[in-house]
DNA sequence: TGAAATGTTGGGGCG
DNA sequence: ACGCCCCAACATTTC
């Protein structure tokens, strides 16, 4: 007789219907299945920003569970003891998901594995989240590669997998099991009042991610490779939040990109370059999982860098009152909409590393604290890359000039007016927005005066380059 | 997926 | 016609 018992898919990161292997071959058993979240004490340690838009995207993903009559049961507790409870009550004998590659969540999902496979449970793990799984790509020498360009020839002729349609229907069991109240979890609480400014620029959801990446293969994969680089212009494809929460998979995006290729110009991989930049992260942070949290190459350990995180040189940074224009537009973009131009990123973040010499890891922080398209992965990555501490870093002595890169990327200085209010009679209602999306405590007026630099580019690069002339290594 | 200093080249103005 | 200077436009080097 054939197994009927019901199948718990644990979602985690991986919120989506289509071209999810997991649920895919879940669904193909015909056993029941019961779509599973747990808010672990893992999770729980998401940044404030992170942890609201974990929200909108579970939300989301019931809603879309639920038009398609299956329900997701969500439960608060140690993941492997939640667990354990479902099977308990639903009778299921397979607890299935998608994998993960950060330190933690490996940990956890072994001692998942270990203990339900004890207890006679068929636990499986399955890919989705990445393209190349990162043991799957080996550098000639047969180890991890640790630059990226030889990665991406290394993978960039791979057949990755055609995106697969979701489920045609998801089979419910007879009983659902109890689950907690969404809104009873507060997950935007921690983001303060942030939340109502920010949440009018997130679209959560799968279908939202579909959207996105039609609209940006149709409108701007063309022109992808100059306007990616322009802050105030819509250039780039905006589906790191859906990628991040898996509410698309990058399989898609590269088999959209392909096709698009075939049409139009030779020269159009930067897209894809982009994507294998993610993957090379999350191959990284699986071979050397201390880029989360050490400088990549030890030597760096000497490195002058200030460590205190309440310097008023980090205030100033955080609060975008650097008196540098890119900078502080940059961060205000960050906390009126939960993300930030990726040029944006490097020259913020070669701005406190460089001119205001701090730690990566006070901005890699911040960025977790802040960013609704957290990533572990890129986070760090992106971090030691600017820092110079990561592995095919920038050079340290390449210091961006945040005036000069203005001239360069924003020429007609919209970004900066979409951004900063102060000097200006009429502000735009963007740059007001920020007033409303930062703390109370920070006291901040629209109506002062704009800052002096507090260090100036010329300042600040001389400062960096004398410390890296006389750097400890 | 820099910037700035320094070096080189070549065209044009001009005595 | 020629040499000289100036300087823009690149190219190379250095941090």
């Amino acid at each position: 007789m054939s197994d009927t018992s019901p199948i718990l898919l644990w979602f985690r990161r991986d919120l989506r219907l289509g071209d999810h292997p997991a649920l895919g071959a879940a669904c193909a058993t015909g056993r029941p299945v019961i779509p599973v979240f747990v808010l672990d004490p893992q999770t729980e340690t998401l940044g404030a920003a992170a942890r609201f838009r974990l929200g909108m995207g579970l939300e989301k993903f019931a809603e879309a569970l639920g038009d398609r009559g299956s329900r997701l049961s969500l439960r608060r507790g140690p993941a492997l003891e939640e667990l354990q409870r479902l099977i308990k009550q639903t009778g299921a004998s397979a607890v299935w998901w998608s994998r993960l590659y950060d330190p933690a969540s490996i940990a956890r999902d072994s001692d998942v594995k270990a203990e339900l496979t004890e207890q006679g449970i068929d636990t499986r793990s399955f890919g989705g989240h990445l393209m190349f799984e990162p043991w799957s790509v080996q550098s000639g020498a047969g180890g991890y590669y640790k630059v990226f360009t030889p990665m991406w020839n290394a993978v960039r002729g791979r057949d990755v997998d055609a995106p697969a349609a979701p489920p045609g229907r998801i089979p419910a069991p007879t009983q659902w099991p109890q689950s907690d109240k969404l809104a009873d979890w507060a997950l935007d609480r921690a983001m303060g009042r942030g939340a109502a400014v920010v949440r009018k620029h997130v679209l959560a959801s799968e279908d939202a991610a579909l959207d996105r990446l039609d609209a940006f293969i149709e409108d701007a994969f063309d022109t992808y490779a100059e306007r990616r680089n322009l802050p105030a212009v819509q250039g780039t494809s905006d589906l790191s939040g859906h990628l991040s929460l898996g509410e698309i998979s990058p399989h898609r995006c590269w088999h959209a990109a392909l096709r698009a290729e075939d049409e139009g110009k030779p020269d159009t991989q930067t897209f894809r370059k982009e994507l294998v930049w993610r993957e090379f992260a999350y191959h990284l942070m699986y071979h050397t999982p201390h880029i989360l949290t050490e400088n990549w190459k030890p030597d760096w350990d000497r490195f002058p860098w200030r460590t205190d995180p309440d310097d008023p040189r980090v205030l100033a940074w955080k609060q975008g009152r650097t008196g540098i224009a890119f900078v502080d537009a940059a961060m205000r973009e960050m906390y009126v909409t939960g993300r930030m131009h990726n040029r944006g990123r490097m020259i913020v973040a070669s701005y406190l590393t460089k001119h205001l010499m701090c730690h990566w890891k006070i901005g890699m922080d911040w960025f977790a604290d802040c960013l609704v398209d957290w990533d572990p992965a890129s986070n760090a990555m992106g971090w030691q890359w600017s820092a110079g501490s990561g592995p095919d870093a920038t050079p340290y002595f390449r210091v961006f000039n945040p005036v000069t890169q203005l001239d360069k990327f924003d020429p007609d200085r919209d970004y900066v007016r979409r951004w900063i209010a102060e000097g200006h009679d009429t502000p735009s209602s963007t740059a007001m927005d920020y007033f409303d999306a930062v703390p109370r405590r920070w006291n901040l007026d629209p109506g002062a005066a704009y800052p002096d630099p507090i260090v100036t580019p010329g300042e600040g690069r001389q400062a960096a380059l004398s410390a890296y002339e006389n750097r400890p290594f």
